[in-house]
DNA sequence: GATGAATGAGGCTTCATTCAT
DNA sequence: AATGAATGAAGCCTCATTCAT
């Protein structure tokens, strides 16, 4: 079967490279499994060398060491929360919501991210203890993050009846945040983990949210 | 391998020498402030012989193992936080406080509870994601806790305008126990850590708070 | 991005209890076998804790780590040098020999000194390589052996023909270690080791010695 | 397996040739310049394909292993030292000096000789300490070189007053040998290394060396 | 041939737990 | 009871060598 070489130019040296992508794909793949399942002190080469069918010294060879491992798939994950927040986010203003509706929309959206991620974000906040690079691109990517959707909720501003609508829409988001992450079980379990109901929580954040930048002053006054 | 560990609720033995009482308080202390001071898996039962100078062998004759030790640990804090936490309380009910002034000064007081005991809160709560029982006694101590604060708070059932007080209650002080957790790196580091004034937060819970439970809903209707 | 080993002057601890020394004596003396006998890089703990029948673990108590293991042993065979050396030194002073005869016993003396301590000088050399507290101790033991050893050439001094007698007698001495190390394969083996024989080796030093020590320096000019 | 060997055509495979010749060349190269600058240990073929630019697989192509390679680099060394040598020699001969002159000049000569080529020189006595191969070769090679050298001073025979001239040239030139290995640190690192001046070790040398082969035996006979 | 990804034995080290004294 | 030496499984990492492309 001679093969007329010119449509075969294109896969040349495809073979090598597909292979070597695979195993890389499932390297990184099996590595982000076992970190979102496992403690990181339980998260070990051994096993994600067993589970990826990847050899010990092939990790070595695509990796620095496991430190190098799981900053790179911090990197992969990060992009891929990135886009998703992204494209979240120019929906929600395309829709020119007013503030009663956009408050909402905002807390189900952000809940369902960070409900999607939950898994890797625990993983990745639990190494930030120790590993300080883990710690800033978390910290750099977490920031931008939070800064896209206040921007967002801020362009309601006029709505806003709290003096500083920029502190007051920080606070509320970042009150919306840590319950959402304690109830994720984000920054680790504890203790009143997932009892309640998500739906009822995301409408109470919501409605305390609403509460308080659209609230009177003086009903808090004597 | 390794799964959250069951099982398990068996108490020292109490010794009635003094010598051996002391060395007990010796490891205990001991034990209790290497927690804090490091992440779990830094924390060795070699390290704490030897800064309590309590043998390895005397360990093991106290506690079936480290997790043994790290549960009694958990009960001896416990019933600490358990006193603290009810005399303040009780100090706050004599007190006869209308909401408005209620939940600042419980919001304060809860704070500073948490602030107190912020270090082996970290800790304990690590430990809970591999250990059952140090989970289960931190839910139920915690649930009683913040019972007990909702209990104090809804003595003001008159004055909030939130058609089911006791899940009004409640949810605002979840609100609260999310972001002070989150402030004070309870559940692991994260990004937004210590960012911004404890003060400052302290009085936007208590405004959020209060905001909610004497809102007027129609506020947040269209 | 290997460096020479710096820092580090520590002990084994020293076990009271006779199992226990006689455990650390099976380590070292194994140890020590092993390293006379191997490259560095093929001396391996593992080997040492099964020649010595002491696990791992064991010889991790007793040591920081490879690196304080074969620093200890070095001490040890400093030690026992440095008495050996003394004695053979004290003994030749004694019998206040002309240079004549002084020579060729401190020939013979210091020869047999390096032939017993051969195995051990070459691996602790060899170590030197790469970790500079090896280094140091050797050199300070050296220098202070080999000054030994001029003293007493010293007490010859009026004999000597040469104008500055001291740089005479350490160039000598320098000369006579140089060739016994290299017939001994201190420093390493080399190409033309063990050809020839010792004894003649010994006598043609002490020749060459004297011949210098005691020549006229006209002799070798036109 | 379908080659037909003919004995055209072959200047097709010229180019590849110069091309194959370019990289051995690099990888020999490479590989020489690291192994003076390493200890054996760290000496890896993987550091010899990055720096050399060679791929593993073409390292294997063309040797057999990492005891081959080293083996052939070896043999183009010293096949170096040994023209260098020989043109040494032959200069040295053709001045017809009496030993007075020549011994200075041998001494310098065969020190600059060895000065030249420590770091080689160096690398290869560690590896002969493993492998049989490399030694022999070593060893043999040095035998020659002494040879030349002794053969050269023999020439001068008549001012020697030793009994034995051959006898005496062979040892003054192991102690010449022996003494600048240890200074330059062939054979090891050591603790007395680098101390002293060269060219003062020189000069020494080369007096030791003329009393000897010059000096009146009586002299050193009460 | 050339390439370099893949392999895995083997080295060092840690630490919970056991056990002789 | 107290002590702490002893144990060894298990983790991380290196590097000579193999093998598919």
């Amino acid at each position: 079967m001679r093969q007329t070489k010119k449509s075969g130019d294109r896969f040349a040296k495809e073979p090598k490279q597909t292979r070597s992508r695979e195993s890389l794909e499932r390297l990184l793949t099996s590595a982000a499994k076992l970190l979102t399942e496992k403690k990181y002190s339980d998260f070990t080469l051994q096993e994600v060398s067993k589970v990826s069918n990847v050899s010990i010294g092939s990790i070595y060879n695509r990796f620095k060491g496991k430190d190098d491992l799981v900053r790179q798939i911090q990197q992969r994950e990060v992009e891929r929360m990135d886009i998703d927040s992204a494209v979240m986010i120019n929906n929600l203003r395309r829709q020119q919501l007013p503030l009663r509706q956009l408050m909402p929309a905002v807390v189900h959206g952000f809940a369902e991210f960070l409900r999607k991620y939950r898994g890797i974000l625990r993983a990745l906040m639990e190494i930030a203890i120790v590993d300080e690079v883990v710690a800033d691109t978390g910290r750099k990517h977490s920031v931008q993050n939070i800064g896209d959707y206040e921007k967002l909720l801020l362009e309601c501003r006029d709505e806003i009846t709290q003096p500083n609508p920029e502190r007051a829409v920080n606070f509320v988001f970042r009150l919306v945040y840590a319950s959402l992450s304690r109830y994720l079980g984000l920054g680790t379990v504890d203790e009143s983990l997932e009892e309640g109901d998500w739906e009822t929580l995301l409408d109470d954040l919501s409605d305390v949210s609403l509460h308080y930048l659209l609230g009177n002053p003086d009903q808090i006054r004597e």
